[in-house]
DNA sequence: CAGTCTTGTATCGGATACCGATACTCGGTA
DNA sequence: TACCGAGTATCGGTATCCGATACAAGACTG
């Protein structure tokens, strides 16, 4: 019974090219059940993985047996609660240990931290959001939490602001249209027309910076990194308290060392994909 | 317990009980890719990772496609060689984020570098690796490649033996017979006996110092983390230059730093899974 | 402590969808 | 031009997922 008719149905509805490689179910599912997980503020049960995930319950069980069995998760033996495992660690070490750009940009952060006196970050976009891969924290506390894949919505960030500063418009409109904007503090600006603004004077000035746009009582600044062709591949960027720095400070005296961060990365010979 | 009276040989053959609950071959698949993927020193493409991972071409290239367009995976559109995404990192961050142990020692570590005046390190055991989950770099180059997630095998690392020093002889024997003891550099121990002294030593004195165990011109000092019960669960780890330290300026000043600190993490109240 | 609910575990069979086999396209090379 | 190696695509058989279903084990109620 080939069913010669029977087109590919189901999601991917592109009548004219759905050619080979439709998606391997399994791996979909099996990846679903990781983002659950991770995603997840603490361990997480079957029948609670199995909701979120939109899976049935014998599909997540057998999901989650497998992904046990292969260590990505870690089983309570208790509780029956999974978490990710240290093993997860190992794509990211795959990642960041083979990324020209953190590998080129790592002594100039380390430099950099030590002329601020602050912690510095680098990031990049990913989607919509802007997303740290290398976080050198400060000499004291100031900005905790501050892990490495940590994402926030690029539009209210100031390494955000820094990157989209250097793409075409279009573009920047696009990642704005795409989700909603949403305030995450009461400073949180959302107005769509204040938010090209924004983005427009990082472009004259070079650097962006944000007040409390994330978080309360949070000023930040960032500047693009670019590649041989002046397209932006990233961002430097550096977060401080409001109780030690009001935002004219940061301006003037932390946003030109960031500045020059990341100009001396975006030289680094071999730091971009070209 | 399945005491060793005759293990059936073959693949998964425990006559007992094969349960429910086979393993999802795409998912062992696809983690398989992301694996080889991780581990290839640079861009791989089809053909080489279908050698490296065992798989049919039609399979690899299947798995490939999904884990491309699921986002794992990034594809260069002219030489079509796959790497790993940025979005691995979300996993990462799922780890991170909501690993006590972590949470927990993130600021003593940044005491202790400031301290030290020196980049400190914080990582586990996993399987018989020792694998690094914080990373604090110093002021200056010093160790660099830190990068989280690295592995080095337990016996060869001041971490390892930290570790190691606290578990029950049985397991420790086990760990070393687990896989052959190769030498990372001329200095490197690779006899049983002597490893064991090893760990003993740092059982007596808290602390384990490695002369160029894993790379030639580096001296680690390391220290165990315990839980409430006692048992280890981690170790602050710091290495330095043979070109500025000597083994016993390394004994002598900071080691009673490194075991300081790896205690105040032990007492850190939530730090630990109880 | 019995009843009830919720969560995890297991089994089974049918339809699905993976994977092996095979062939085509495309660049680079001799 | 013929050759070769790497990536892409198609197709069909059958191994294998997943839905449906039922059982076991705590947790909470009354």
């Amino acid at each position: 019974m080939n069913t010669a008719t029977d087109a590919p149905a189901g999601a991917s509805s592109d009548p004219a090219a759905p050619v080979n490689s439709l998606l391997i179910s399994s791996v979909r599912n099996a990846m679903q059940v990781m983002e659950v997980v991770a995603a997840s503020p603490e361990p997480i049960g079957l029948t609670r993985i199995a909701a979120l995930s939109g899976l049935g319950k014998s599909a997540t069980q057998r999901l989650t047996h497998t992904l046990h069995d292969l260590g990505y998760l870690d089983k309570d033996p208790v509780t029956r609660r999974y978490q990710l495992s240290v093993k997860v660690l190992d794509f990211a070490y795959g990642f960041l240990s083979k990324d020209a750009l953190i590998n080129g940009a790592m002594l100039l952060l380390m430099d950099a931290r030590e002329r601020l006196g602050q912690g510095v970050n680098m990031g990049r976009l990913d989607g919509t959001d802007f997303i740290y891969t290398v976080r050198m924290p400060g000499h004291r506390l100031s900005v905790i939490g501050g892990l490495i894949g940590r994402r926030q919505p690029a539009y209210c960030t100031s390494g955000g602001h820094a990157i989209l500063s250097l793409m075409p418009r279009a573009s920047v409109e696009a990642l704005l249209d795409a989700r909603p904007l949403k305030a995450m503090t009461p400073m949180t600006v959302t107005d769509r027309a204040r938010l090209l603004e924004l983005i427009d004077q990082a472009r004259q000035e070079g650097f962006s910076v944000t007040n409390q746009q994330i978080l309360i009582g949070e000023l930040a600044v960032a500047a693009p990194i670019v590649d041989g062709y002046g397209l932006p591949i990233g961002a430097v960027q550096c977060s401080v308290s409001t109780a030690d720095w009001s935002f004219d400070r940061v301006r003037a005296e932390l946003a030109p060392q960031v500045l020059q961060t990341a100009n001396r990365i975006s030289r680094v010979p071999a730091s971009h994909g070209g």
